[in-house]
DNA sequence: TTGAAAGCGCTAACAT
DNA sequence: ATGTTAGCGCTTTCAA
């Protein structure tokens, strides 16, 4: 028995001494071992109790479990999964936290992975390409997650092609959510952008617009996600008819200040819309907020619909017209989607399409008409 | 030398085969043995590099390094964590992500600890003070994280006083955002409330306003937020020499669908006030919102303020009036407790008031005219 | 300056 | 059904 065994055996017997005060914080962390010693079995035993495993007698369960509650005794999560090789944690990339969208995306993650008893870990990328490939790259490498869910937007210029070789490489199970970018060939969870664009523009036009813009998606070139959103678009106005020339202003990002600016340009130049199918709701924030510095009526003079239904856009004055994504199946698709990717490393790169609903508000209403006295 | 050294060594023959496909994934983790071996040094050794430790000849660094590019080594962070005793990671509890505030606030917490090189594990609270308790209780056990942040609402008949014992006991450093909650004796770090409800009323009476009422907080006993804001619209409205006496108004949570409902009952009443003061800035998109319903025109009608500045408020329609809290220092401030209280954890309990700011925008101005063509 | 070896606390293969 | 023991991959005291 070397000193540290003797160390502990005293502080075993002191615990078991009566006129210790039996809250008193311990100098170290209750192991299993301490927990074997003080039941007099071993730490076998313990570890089958603890994990709940069959083939203990219940008079042994019950010794280890008493044990365990007179030393209050955690088990090191650390220990374990450095043992058992997985952590039960996923980390979750969103480009930002204070958009609407990804907020409540990473609550839906949180609570779904809750339920599975899976904890996240958030972080922000920024929405930066090269933040981003770097933060997968690490989080690839690391070993406290089992997986990565990864919200990106996939900005113009981006390849994830280079980080295939580096995610297949090592056995980080990985899903996209949003959209896909290109040359990728990971998971991926989302839903059909062109179609949902399509349906929003196809709503602006029947319910009597012709000179509808499209907003979002930088000058340069187009993220993936607004690409899509750009393709539904420009097959409405010509599936209507309608000419899509200059029918489409980008912004340097998808915040409500460059909406508000973009908009604000906009309606002082020649061409003046009479709707706008914005590529997020922050986008159409910013839209609204423009149209009211000028006094613009919404939907009077100009409609507005948005994209993601922010919990937000249903109280907006006028309530906004939007695409709401099921985020809940998403969130849920990309769980399962990862755990299955644990298991069969060597499937063939997946996609998942969810559902999504076109919610009418007052923006696009063209019964609505403002209420004042 | 046993089987599994066998095993290692012929990987590592392999490994050094020049056919060999370089970037085919192992079929286990490099370790850093595997490196030592590679190298022809001792684990020892190849720690020290990888630590960056001094006392290592340039001539022996430069050759472990190779070993480390040639064989792709990443470290076990798991591992190392185990070894040190901490992990790098903090947790942050919040009531509820798809709240603005909350997810500002988590944005602004994994910023600040990013810079520190810390990760930040967010996990949602529900607000339910039980459920607050238990994670509480859970994380101060937990191997994963060095410390935690609990943005509490401090809900009525919570009574933190009891996890004190736990967390002293354990030795987890924990801080408190937002308000201190009744007996506890954590760190906390947080805003004077009083202060800030009573310049916000204050403003609300100075632009002409008498009948303002405080909405928020639920009807029977207050959470410790609320509580203090009222007690601050109270002295305000006292100091003014305006009676308070049926002047607040509960909501059953923080939510805009409780405002909007509150507020609605409250104009369709028989003493329609002239102003609000919302205890969040959801409460008073949610006010916004039934007023908009009823054509009740903001601020030429009711004046509205509200309490956090929410990203959206600036964009509302009208702009909103309300308590800017100096988010990055709650931020800064907590991770620098949490790390003076991970070395002196036998300090008394601190408190740090950080500043805040009302910034007015046009649902308070009464210049501003709704502009209406 | 570098090597040898003892663990961090846990689980699981092997033995009884 | 329970005990014994060898590690998971790393850091770090001790020794050289």
């Amino acid at each position: 028995m070397n000193d540290r065994a003797a160390e502990r055996a005293a502080e075993r017997a002191a615990e078991r001494a009566p006129e210790r005060a039996p809250d008193r914080a311990p100098d170290r962390a209750v192991t299993l071992r301490d927990v074997a010693t003080h039941a007099g079995v071993s730490p076998r035993t313990v570890s089958n109790v603890v994990n709940g495993f069959a083939h203990v007698s219940p008079a042994m369960r019950a010794k280890v479990q008493a044990s365990i509650e007179a030393l209050r005794y955690k088990p090191n999560l650390l220990a374990r999964s450095l043992r058992q090789g997985r952590t039960g944690h996923i980390l979750l990339l969103v480009p930002d936290l204070t958009v609407a969208y990804f907020a409540e995306l990473a609550h839906e993650v949180v609570e779904r992975a809750g339920e599975l008893g899976t904890t996240v870990m958030v972080d922000e990328t920024g929405g930066d390409a090269e933040r981003e490939r770097a933060m997968l790259d690490a989080a690839a490498e690391s070993s406290w997650v089992d997986g990565v869910l990864l919200s990106s937007l996939g900005l113009g210029g981006t390849d994830l092609a280079g980080m295939d070789l580096t995610c297949t490489d090592r056995r980080m199970p990985i899903v996209l959510l949003g959209e896909r970018t290109a040359g990728s060939s990971l998971d991926h969870v989302g839903i059909d952008n062109v179609a949902a664009a399509y349906d929003a523009t196809t709503h602006l036009i029947e319910s009597g617009r012709t000179r509808v813009v499209a907003l979002g998606g930088n000058g340069g070139p187009l993220d993936a996600t607004s690409a899509l959103r750009l393709e539904g678009f420009t097959r409405a106005m010509t599936a209507a008819g309608l000419a899509t020339e200059g029918r489409h202003v980008g912004t340097p990002d998808y915040s409500r200040a460059s909406a508000r600016t973009a908009v604000a340009e906009l309606m002082d130049g020649p061409e003046a819309p009479d709707a706008l199918f914005c590529f997020s709701d922050d986008l159409a924030v910013g839209a609204l907020r423009a149209l009211y510095d000028r006094g613009i009526r919404v939907p009077t003079d100009v409609a507005i619909a948005g994209f993601d239904d922010a919990a937000v856009s249903a109280y907006l004055t006028p309530g906004l017209t939007t695409i709401r994504q099921d985020r809940s199946a998403i969130a849920r698709g990309a769980l399962e989607m990862l755990t299955e990717r644990k298991a069969g490393r060597d499937l063939p790169p997946r996609d998942l399409a969810v559902s999504y609903e076109l919610v009418v508000r007052e923006s696009t209403s063209s019964a609505h008409v403002t209420r004042r006295s």
